[in-house]
DNA sequence: CGCCAGATTGAGGACGCTCAATTCTGGTGG
DNA sequence: CCACCAGAATTGAGCGTCCTCAATCTGGCG
């Protein structure tokens, strides 16, 4: 991690690009950003309820989420981000944080301007597009969330938790069958609905069945598709391959 | 209903407009929009799933929702629309339709072309920002049903819906206390993921309690205040107050 | 008048929750 | 090097919400 702010808007470009016709002009603007890295410590605010943001916030490092919580203080996880997401992008447009996104490990982030965005979206119509499918991505994902944490069993909800994750984590070159996961099963709770102690034997039916294994922090991918399967995942959702026409 | 594509494009120019610091240029392009006005029965679709979009689709009379499945046929209702809704906005950016949009009522609604949104967009950057925050704000509506189903029993999941689609339609010109539905029991159930049967329960629950009626496709509010408590609902995610910086 | 989708009610069962106790782990300080 | 501690993981027992299956009722429509 010599230089986060390098890396993190890298592998931003690299999905940016997955999904969207650019040019070698619109790499050079993003790549060109400027930010601020900043550590953040396990559960400490990335920003606040509340707080008007002025700049967006590009994962470098670690593991974040996005909150939400009830009046008696259940709290539910609405989004996840690793390196390379864009977790605030949409604070562009609406600058008003109406939930809260906290550091779930230790984590490396990169503070982005507003103006620098809207610039560089103004200067390339295909870029301010890109930005905006990047955001309509991101809301695609917390669609599956509301079917998944909806509609499927706990066992069903966290294959496909892990899933998510995994195709995702592939995506900056980690491999799909072993990979951080920067979470506690409280946070796994916290994201599918369910308690921690539900979260905890579930994760004991999972691997007693042979499907993956979820030491602290970490996860190993035993069957992929027998967890596939037992998820009903289907990576379509993630748009990794929907290029705009 | 006169001219359905004058009053759906009026509609949504106020919801964009409440939003976003534009400019009375940016008014005559989006009320200049074009738009093919179409009928569509109870129950059929308007957006098929996998279908590549080329227009995306305003709600001029009726209810719509978009549709999520699980693998054993379980509907997950994602988001429902009302008049002035641009249900398929986020199509322009992303057109391969990753879930159906069906009517849940008779419905009229108006395809405007994703070239004119596109094109108005470039021509005001503002309005192409107010596009996009018109997807980020149907996307945090997503994110509040995903808190609300993942987080709350049964009475606050349904009082929470009722509640939002009153202070929608109200934003609308109905009245916030006795407005159409345009769902069944059914409908409810697949939008809290909860079975027929229970949501039927609930709902008499509700009514016994004074707080709600709902007769079929029909809302009479009898009690906001103990509904709003009941669903633990604030209205701040529906983004109504809050402008562009 | 018959038909059908939706609404309604009853009885029994299952999945996930609550409350509680115990073990494990990594980090800290003596 | 070890004792200690807080947070996380693990396990047990009992319970409640919501589901399943089934039957009946209602209202709109051909």
């Amino acid at each position: 991690m010599a230089a986060p702010l390098a890396y993190a808007l890298d592998l931003w470009w690299n999905r940016l690009a997955l999904r969207s016709q650019l040019t070698p002009a619109d790499r050079a603007l993003v790549l060109g950003l400027p930010g601020e890295v900043q550590q953040i410590a396990s559960n400490r605010d990335i920003v606040r309820l509340g707080e008007c943001v002025t700049r967006a916030c590009l994962i470098a490092d670690g593991t974040a989420a996005r909150f939400g919580q009830t009046r008696d203080g259940l709290r539910q996880l609405t989004a996840v981000y690793i390196p390379g997401d864009m977790c605030d992008l949409h604070s562009v447009v609406l600058p008003l944080a109406t939930s809260a996104i906290q550091a779930l490990s230790a984590t490396t982030v990169v503070r982005v301007p507003h103006q620098a965005l809207k610039d560089i979206g103004e200067a390339s119509p295909a870029l301010g597009r890109a930005f905006w499918r990047d955001c309509v991505a991101d809301a695609q994902i917390a669609t599956e969330w509301l079917i998944n944490n909806s509609r499927r069993d706990a066992r069903s909800r966290i294959a496909h938790l892990l899933c998510e994750i995994a195709v995702r984590s592939e995506r900056i070159g980690r491999p799909r069958d072993h990979f951080p996961l920067g979470m506690t099963q409280i946070h796994i709770g916290d994201a599918t609905g369910l308690t921690p102690v539900h979260v905890n034997r579930t994760l004991r039916d999972l691997r007693e069945r042979g499907l993956v294994e979820v030491p602290p922090r970490e996860v190993r991918i035993l069957d992929w598709n027998g967890l596939r399967d037992c998820a009903e995942f289907d990576p379509a959702y993630l748009h990794f391959h929907s290029a705009e026409p």
